[in-house]
DNA sequence: GATACCAGTTTGGGATACCAAGCTGGTATC
DNA sequence: GATACCAGCTTGGTATCCCAAACTGGTATC
């Protein structure tokens, strides 16, 4: 593997990770002694991740992309489009059988799961459901905003409860799928994402002078 | 302005300016040579572009894109999900003012109108329609989806009848927009993405001999 | 004490040298 | 004539060097 893709990951892995925290300077120079890469991977590196929007400029250097509030509602209303166009095209399928691997992979979670993995789960819930739909840019659209929308979650104060929930919603909305009923996913898949914003943004919004007080920049809605 | 911004800016022209046929390979030291500038910024450029999916790997190397008829639908499909979700919005919004400035886009374009400016006019129209959204990712989706069209659309065989229903049916959805009908919007604005997605992929698959005796390479559905 | 200023350092942008992998064209062998 | 093989070249990947701009810390001046 290149030493681009190297970095990549790594510098990927340590952001989402909040290893870096959100808000917090780079240089190219600490990441190339950091990895033990030269500046030109670790430039292509970076390139890549603004793109993402895990990194973004800040002026001549690089900052880690701060919790931006303002940005997750956009971002939900970003999924929502996508993601129910994803789920109304996978509805129409005459082959849905994709529909249980990503059962089974909830199903995976139990009582004695880490959260770590429910984190997981949760996010590649909707990235396969999304890849079912066969539209690739339908899918990527997807997988970048649960990128994005990945160190927020992680933040994010979840009970038991909460966890549960989500994990019914998650079934109900296969169960749509599985009998082919695409309106009850898209309105199911909706109320979903609304509540998982709700709950996503009160939690930071109460918790940022906590997440303040561990370095991490928190931009206000 | 920054080197490797001139090289990606150029770069971009040429690729979308049909200069560089879809297909063709590209290399660093071609670029380098082209634009004097050294392989720092070419390599920036080359990676911007990439995520734009103008330009993609071939194994070590480098080609542009090409013309793809089975992605041209994928992209219909995504377009309606973004652009429908961002003309709702637009439609709910008390100050939609922002309409004339795009009616207004629309009217300057006349029948002595070079053909160039037609082109610009049409791709502008959606940007501009989702930027009033004040969604920055379905902004970002709509300006990606039509820069990976505008190639395609150049293209595209079109008549002077052609361009008159585009500019009538632009003009239908700004009206829907105006007075605040979100559903007519949503939907004039769906089956104008359908009708131009089937014009653009018939014309291009029956002139896909001449566009291949062109050099462009050209992938089929 | 505040401020203007200056030298030293840091940092990203760019240029270039080097390398390994892969391709090409020619050649020698059968 | 076909094929195996090899030298040389091309090309992307990487490391490193230089530079200008911006930042930093300290100092002199008021």
């Amino acid at each position: 593997m290149s030493q681009m893709q190297n970095v990549e990951r790594q510098l990927r892995e340590m952001i989402l990770g909040l290893e870096i925290g959100p808000g917090e300077r780079l240089t190219e120079r600490w990441i190339e002694s950091r990895f033990g890469a030269s500046r030109t991977p670790v430039r292509a590196a970076l390139l890549r991740l603004e793109t993402e929007g895990l990194i973004a400029r800040d002026g001549r250097g690089w900052t880690v992309a701060p919790i931006n509030l303002a940005e997750l509602g956009q971002i939900a209303v970003y999924r929502e489009a996508v993601e129910v166009a994803a789920v109304r095209l996978t509805a129409a399928l005459e082959d849905r059988s994709g529909i249980e691997v990503i059962a089974a992979m909830l199903d995976s979670c139990g009582a004695e799961t880490p959260r770590e993995e429910w984190h997981r789960v949760g996010l590649d819930f909707h990235i396969e459901l999304a890849r079912l739909s066969g539209n690739e840019f339908l899918l990527r659209a997807v997988r970048d905003a649960m990128t994005r929308l990945s160190r927020a979650r992680w933040l994010e104060v979840r009970d038991e409860k909460a966890l549960g929930r989500a994990w019914a919603e998650h079934h109900a909305i296969l169960a749509a799928v599985r009998r082919g009923d695409a309106e009850a996913a898209a309105r199911l898949l909706a109320a979903h994402i609304a509540g998982s914003r709700d709950r996503l943004v009160t939690s930071l919004h109460d918790d940022r002078r906590g997440l303040r007080a561990r370095g991490f920049a928190v931009v206000a809605a």
